[in-house]
DNA sequence: ATGGCTAACCCGGTTAGA
């Protein structure tokens, strides 16, 4: 089973990339970020004319996730409040960041984290909240599921390779040590990166800002993952970064991952 | 160098991304 994350930075603006890119890579899942529609202004039908099933949950401008996926999923759910207390997390579910299904016995959860903004803001304490309540979701999901696959846009690089240059990154949005620590005891549920199981390489990244020609210079992050719970992760067969729609003409700012297990 | 680039929204300037 192949399952690729991509953020697309609007699906309605990526729409023709995204057919493109399915027709030549025809994985069983995709999970999308930042679609920036609502559910009713979502395009479905080019995306169900190619033959795949379309699990949404978004908003109108912000954020917006999706999981396309060949076969039917089972137990669709949207949202922090599918598991945890709904009057604790209303609120964080206003923002649609949070869609999951299953296949085949793999729970696949896709998540677009919060971007935070800098460093001790508002939305940077927004995010390391949010960040915890993740943790107590996939804590309660892996109760109930053993084989899980959380994928999607972390806006978490989580080691100094992730990152074109690392120096003064302890201030920066994406790398500071509040945020790694977040994430690292959400892996320390039993979760590991299945792109570094097969590249220990620094310079490959997923991200790279629209600005100052950072993607012809290769200065990226690698902020896009897929975390398998243990018995997925020894089965993992690959996992790669495609570049290739970040070099078409208006892409998106993220390129797909994919992971075959 | 707090720049630079892109998208949505409501209509050219703001908000947001990362």
């Amino acid at each position: 089973m192949k399952i690729a994350t991509w953020n697309v930075n609007s699906i309605r603006t990526r729409q023709e990339q995204v057919l493109g890119w399915l027709q030549t890579n025809p994985v069983d899942i995709l999970c999308l970020q930042e679609t920036k529609v609502t559910d009713q202004q979502f395009p479905r039908v080019p995306f169900e004319d190619l033959g795949y099933h379309l699990s949404i949950s978004g908003q109108k401008a912000y954020n917006g996730v999706a999981i396309f996926s060949r076969q039917p999923l089972e137990d669709v759910t949207v949202g922090f409040a599918a598991i945890l207390d709904p009057n604790t997390v209303q609120t964080f579910d206003e923002q649609k960041r949070v869609i999951a299904g299953t296949l085949d016995g793999i729970r696949i959860i896709n998540l677009y984290v919060p971007n935070g903004a800098s460093v001790g803001s508002e939305k940077y304490i927004y995010k390391l909240s949010w960040l915890k309540l993740l943790k107590e979701y996939l804590q309660k999901t892996l109760e109930q599921t053993p084989n899980i696959c959380v994928c999607g846009d972390f806006n978490i690089a989580l080691e100094d390779r992730d990152i074109h240059d690392p120096k003064g990154r302890e201030n920066h949005i994406m790398a500071s040590e509040a945020e790694r620590q977040a994430l690292t005891e959400i892996l320390d549920l039993g979760l590991a990166d299945a792109f570094r199981k097969f590249n220990t390489e620094s310079g490959q990244f997923s991200w790279w800002d629209y600005r100052a020609a950072s993607f012809p210079r290769n200065k990226g992050w690698r902020i896009d993952h897929h975390y398998l719970s243990s018995s997925l992760y020894d089965k993992a067969k690959s996992c790669i970064i495609d570049k290739t729609p970040r070099t078409l003409e208006k892409p998106s700012d993220h390129t797909p991952v994919i992971v075959e297990l």
